[in-house]
RNA sequence: CGGGGCGUGGCGCAGUCUGGCUAGCGCGUCUGGUUUGGGACCAGAAGGUCGCAGGUUCGAAUCCUGUCGCCCCGACCA
């Protein structure tokens, strides 16, 4: 391609609004343009490299046996319906009515798929025989994001392989999952991300049911807790702080006292007032598990986990308690609630036990109790693991201090079981004619995610370094004075071999001074740059430079196309070594 | 949805507090010329309802009210 005749906008300046690396390289680099808050449109350059992304993840879903399909993106709003999820979607499903010969039919822009192929697998799939199967689409999504942001990292229209798996047996479901896990691996190894696969909350069917890959950089939407001596990664929600028995302080003396707090109900609030540390203060926090409300006690600077607490509690449906049921079983307005001759079942995370005394509310509104002692003044009827991990916990493998790092989520495999096969009745029967519910997982990976993912991480003050698997181009000639006949000559010959060779070239053939050139091709941040210039001619030579080195080296014009198209060869290669 | 910031030629900004001549600057664009190995120089030119609407005023980019949009923090996120 020539850069004259394409669309390649790019900018001096940081454009007003962009502040984190990928979405100021995405811009500046004219690989997209926004539309609206959420809406990019992507220019060549940036379609490019997307349309790579995409083709490296069909061929890996190609050949970890996957079959391709592609679903309507527009889908009737009865199919949710069906599986409670427009509720849990809520304002995030886009959904519409239409009028059709007079009547209105309502229908929703597919923000996930699960719905609509569990509905074509139940159509489709009958028999044990038709199973295992894995089908995939690579697909624009829609979701309503209450705040789109960081560029093209949260949008409310993206490009999404999602992948499902259906299994007879849940030992077949453990192999169609592991197949798409070692797949994941592959095509983020061939994009050159340096990613980690984290274990993430993982629902009703628990143990290792769910992987997230996440890329780490500090403007991560996620946290991940990461183990810097055995490797150990995990969501901070899933985060495992550890079984463990503390024992007991010694008891420090203070004997409890109740203290005014006026309208003071928050953890900061009261520690600014009292002049103590959140983590020498007890948060109460009012459950209703299962219709039944419990107490459950966290360390003030912890943050409890719903996940950790309905699975502690084995409670199948968990939510923060309203507030006039607070008040009914404290006695005290929201804010106020303690553990001190609480009625309710009382538990508390494995950290509570080791604080030699708290302060907490007292049930009473504007009152708190200092002083207050584990045994002596107040009972915890069980204690578990109930809080997300923060940084210095211990390794959960090896004991070392946690890190918490941000995070991108690029990809997610999760075991789903027979949640959506059930509730649209796609069944099947087994060798004994018995009907059983498809067993299920699905697959998704953000296409959109992976270059900003890539960007955001492997760039320098110039501009974007492209792995060869995803640069928009893999070679960018640049003639230094296009008006002299030679480099005209010269150039025109190497771009029409390399074209011949199949290396995927562009030709900057703009009449621009060379400084233009070479401060355009760092920030679009092609891989390899052979410069054209009057003063190499004279000795026959061509410069070559890798995007990612400093120093250029010189190769022969005689045989130049060859011996480029090798290079581009041995580098595209790298890729797919790495798995 | 709560908090904060910003809307001035294609891009980046100044001017707004303290209203006042024809709304400026840099980049980019166009024309002519000189240049040609890391974002050239000279000369000239085009391009702006100052986000939008209403109000105050002799006079509004500037003050007031409303509204729309964008960005950031938080909440939410299958």
């Amino acid at each position: 391609m020539r850069w004259s005749q394409t669309l390649i906008p790019t900018m001096k300046e940081t454009p007003e609004g962009a502040e984190i690396p990928s979405h100021v390289l995405m811009l500046r680099a004219g690989l997209v343009g926004q539309l609206m808050a959420g809406a990019y449109t992507y220019l060549p350059l940036g379609l490019r490299a997307l349309r790579k992304a995409e083709a490296i993840v069909r061929e890996e879903m190609d050949a970890a046996g996957a079959v391709e399909v592609h679903m309507p993106a527009l889908t009737p709003i009865s199919l949710w319906e069906r599986t409670g999820r427009v509720e849990a979607f809520g304002n995030v499903l886009i959904n519409f009515k239409v009028r059709r010969q007079n009547k209105l039919v309502h229908m929703a822009l597919g923000p996930t798929h699960e719905e609509v192929i569990t509905d074509l697998v139940a159509r489709h799939i009958s028999s044990y025989r038709q199973l295992p199967i894995t089908l995939y689409q690579i697909q624009t999504k829609f979701r309503n994001e209450e705040r789109p942001r960081f560029g093209v990292l949260r949008t409310s229209e993206f490009l999404m392989k999602d992948a499902y798996s259906f299994d007879a047996s849940v030992e077949g479901l453990n192999a169609s999952y592991e197949k798409m896990y070692k797949a994941y691996c592959r095509i983020f190894d061939r994009c050159g991300l340096d990613y980690l696969a984290v274990e993430a909350e993982s629902g009703p069917i628990g143990g290792d049911a769910s992987h997230e890959f996440m890329v780490l950089a500090d403007n991560g939407e996620d946290s991940v807790v990461h183990c810097a001596k055995c490797g150990y990664a995990a969501n901070m929600e899933r985060a495992d702080v550890g079984q463990r028995t503390i024992a007991a302080p010694p008891d420090v003396g203070a004997a409890l006292a109740k203290v005014d707090t006026p309208q003071l109900g928050s953890i900061d609030a009261v520690s600014k007032l009292l002049g103590c540390r959140p983590d020498e203060m007890l948060k109460t926090l009012i459950y209703v598990a299962d219709g039944q409300p419990v107490a459950v006690l966290v360390r003030g600077d912890h943050e409890a986990n719903e996940g950790k607490v309905r699975r502690a509690l084995g409670a199948g449906k968990l939510e923060m308690a309203p507030p006039e049921v607070v008040e009914n079983a404290t006695g005290a307005p929201l804010g106020f609630a303690g553990p001190i001759g609480l009625k309710i079942p009382i538990w508390a995370d494995h950290d509570v036990a080791g604080m030699p005394q708290a302060v907490v509310g007292a049930n009473e509104a504007d009152k708190h109790y200092t002083g207050a002692r584990l045994a002596r003044d107040f009972q915890v009827n069980h204690f578990a693991d109930l809080r997300n991990a923060t940084a210095g916990d211990p390794c959960p493998r090896c004991g070392q201090p946690l890190e918490v790092r941000h995070a991108i989520e690029i990809g997610h495999v999760f075991k789903l079981g027979t949640k959506y096969s059930e509730a649209l009745d796609a069944r099947f029967s087994d060798a004994k004619e018995q009907q059983h519910a498809v067993i299920m997982g699905c697959y998704g990976i953000g296409i959109n995610r992976i270059i900003a993912a890539l960007i955001e991480t492997q760039n320098d003050e110039n501009g974007i370094l492209w792995p060869m698997s995803l640069a928009p181009y893999e070679v960018v000639l640049s003639p230094l004075n296009a008006k002299d006949a030679e480099v005209l000559a010269a150039t025109e010959k190497l771009y029409a071999e390399l074209l011949e060779a199949d290396v995927e070239v562009l030709l900057d053939d703009r009449d621009q001074r060379p400084g233009v050139k070479f401060k355009d091709a760092d920030l679009v941040g092609i891989p390899l740059r052979i410069v054209i210039g009057g003063r190499g001619l004279k000795e026959g030579q061509l410069e070559v430079k890798w995007r990612s080195k400093s120093e250029p080296t010189m190769i022969p014009l005689e045989g130049a196309a060859v011996a480029i198209a090798d290079m581009v060869q041995e580098e595209r290669n790298l890729g797919h070594a790495h798995t």
